[in-house]
DNA sequence: TCTGGGGTCCTAGGACCC
DNA sequence: TCTGGGGTCCTAGGACCC
């Protein structure tokens, strides 16, 4: 089944091509609102981040189709998105000039972000594409990637693609797009050749003669400051790409300079992968106006550091880094970071750190303000199911040698087996420590803040350090980090 | 495009080790 | 004290994607 086109011309290799689906639904966020709110249908509807019923804040997150005609774009602010597109609502029926032609015609429904419909909505879409695919790749919220080599045959895989297409259709009540293509790439500009509602199939072969007349921005991987300098080599198209010398583009962009050379000729040997483990979790949040005065800084900078490392508990994920990011007029953006000795969860840990490492900028105006956690590690299902193991474990880990020495090589990856010993051993004893945070946060705070004006021992970086300013900051004598100093 | 929020990957330089 | 080369980790910034 593989080897079903007997094309022509096309190489041995080309015959064990997969078939690889790249499924994106349409405006997605301005499709859920559809769902629950059928008369939004076939009228302009915008969805906006950071956006409040009746207000002109925030930014587009989605635009439908119809609204996108009146010049709304994603990422545009809500204030600039209502001069193209009034909101509906605000036209007076009452007034003399009412036109209920324009109210029709001539205004749209805005809405505000909900995620947690949206992730529902997506859930559904999820199974099916699950019941329809061996491999399952999930880009975001409305895209995947599928590998159906298994599933269907290229002469009948447009068939296959309406399928699925259809079952989306009738069963969630949204509309995706799809292309069908031998690679990822491929697939993925496919998806994008016919939206909304496409289908695009592209067979092994046709590849190159399908990227050719696009421009090289629509290739993935290429924005806009790429796209300028390939203008600026004489690569208008990815025709003119595939056919350049690649020695020069690698030259200039280094490997990605080679991947787009190799995605201009529609080379790609990626296969679909499930996504694995998440590297890093931030959160953000920009002030209306630049703000210099430190204190609702600092308000911000605890809000986000609590966030993320609740977010991080949540979802099970220990880390090792944490970071600061700070956006200056006019868009300046500095990112601070700082690596602890061993994986930790500690909400309070995060939140000095990030504090510290902010104090760099608490005299500028400031944007825009983020904190993140990064070097994450994730319980494997042998240490989820250490509860009714934990003494035998942990004892277990005690007999072993140089426990924390860690072996960073193997951080990178999800073989967490060879690196159990650190994390069990850490495990026993945040646990009782966390739930002790809890149930005092003044104290826990009290302590935070104290440790925040011990400035000078901070110097110190926590791996160079029998005494990590961390080890000091934990209330009550608990040694959080000590375990790895 | 006067710019929201959450991510990924790559690169370059410095520190440090052998 | 000057000199080689290889390797890894860390930080900061940048480009890109949805």
């Amino acid at each position: 089944m593989p080897d079903g086109p007997q094309l022509p011309g096309v190489e041995a290799a080309e015959t064990t091509d997969r078939i690889v689906l790249h499924v994106d639904a349409d405006c997605f966020y301005a499709s859920c609102e559809r769902l629950r709110e059928p008369e939004l249908q076939e009228s302009p509807v915008v969805v906006g981040m950071g956006y409040e019923p009746g207000e002109t804040v925030g930014a587009v997150a989605t635009a439908s189709y119809e609204a996108r005609e009146f010049g709304v774009e994603s990422a545009q602010a809500i204030s600039t998105a209502l001069e193209h597109l009034p909101r509906r609502a605000t036209l007076d029926p009452e007034a003399d000039d009412h036109d209920p032609e324009l109210e029709r015609e001539e205004t749209g429904y805005y809405r505000p972000v909900d995620m947690d419909y949206y992730e529902s909505v997506a859930a559904d879409v999820r199974t099916i594409l699950h019941d329809c695919a061996e491999t399952v790749r999930e880009v975001s919220i409305d895209e995947a990637y599928l590998d159906v080599t298994e599933r269907t045959a290229w002469e009948v895989a447009d068939g296959f693609a309406r399928h699925i297409k259809d079952r989306i259709r009738r069963e969630v009540g949204i509309d995706v797009s799809i292309g069908v293509a031998p690679t990822m790439s491929a697939a993925k500009i496919a998806s994008d050749f016919d939206k909304p509602d496409g289908l695009t199939v592209v067979r092994p072969g046709e590849v190159r003669e399908f990227l050719a007349p696009l421009d090289v921005e629509l290739l993935h991987g290429v924005g806009p400051v790429t796209a300028r300098e390939l203008r600026a080599m004489g690569l208008e198209t990815a025709a003119d790409v595939a056919a350049a010398d690649p020695d020069p583009l690698v030259d200039r962009f280094g490997e990605r300079g080679r991947e787009l050379y190799d995605r201009a000729r529609g080379e790609d040997d990626r296969r679909v992968e499930p996504k694995g483990d998440p590297k890093s979790f931030s959160r953000e949040s920009a002030f209306a106006d630049p703000v210099s005065d430190p204190d609702p800084k600092y308000e911000q900078i605890e809000t986000l550091a609590a966030a993320v490392a609740d977010r991080a508990q949540r979802e099970g994920a220990l880390y090792r880094t944490v970071g600061v990011k700070a956006v200056l007029p006019p868009f300046d953006v500095n990112t601070r970071a700082r690596s602890l000795p061993g994986p930790v969860d500690d909400p309070e840990l995060v939140d000095r750190i990030a504090r510290e490492l902010f104090t760099e900028f608490d005299a500028e105006p400031v944007r825009k303000l983020g904190v993140r956690v990064a070097n994450l590690e994730f319980a494997t299902a042998d240490q989820t199911s250490l509860d009714g193991w934990e003494g035998a474990v942990a004892s277990a880990d005690r007999d072993r040698p140089a426990v924390d020495d860690g072996d960073d090589s193997d951080d990178s990856d999800d073989s967490d087996d060879g690196d159990d010993g650190g994390q069990d051993d850490e495990t026993p004893s945040p646990s009782p420590s966390k739930s002790a945070r809890k149930s005092e946060p003044e104290a826990v705070a009290e302590t935070t803040d104290m440790h925040h004006e011990t400035g000078p021992q901070d110097e110190a970086h926590p791996s160079d350090s029998s005494e990590s300013p961390a080890d000091a900051s934990v209330p009550g004598g608990q040694t959080l980090l000590s375990d790895f100093l």
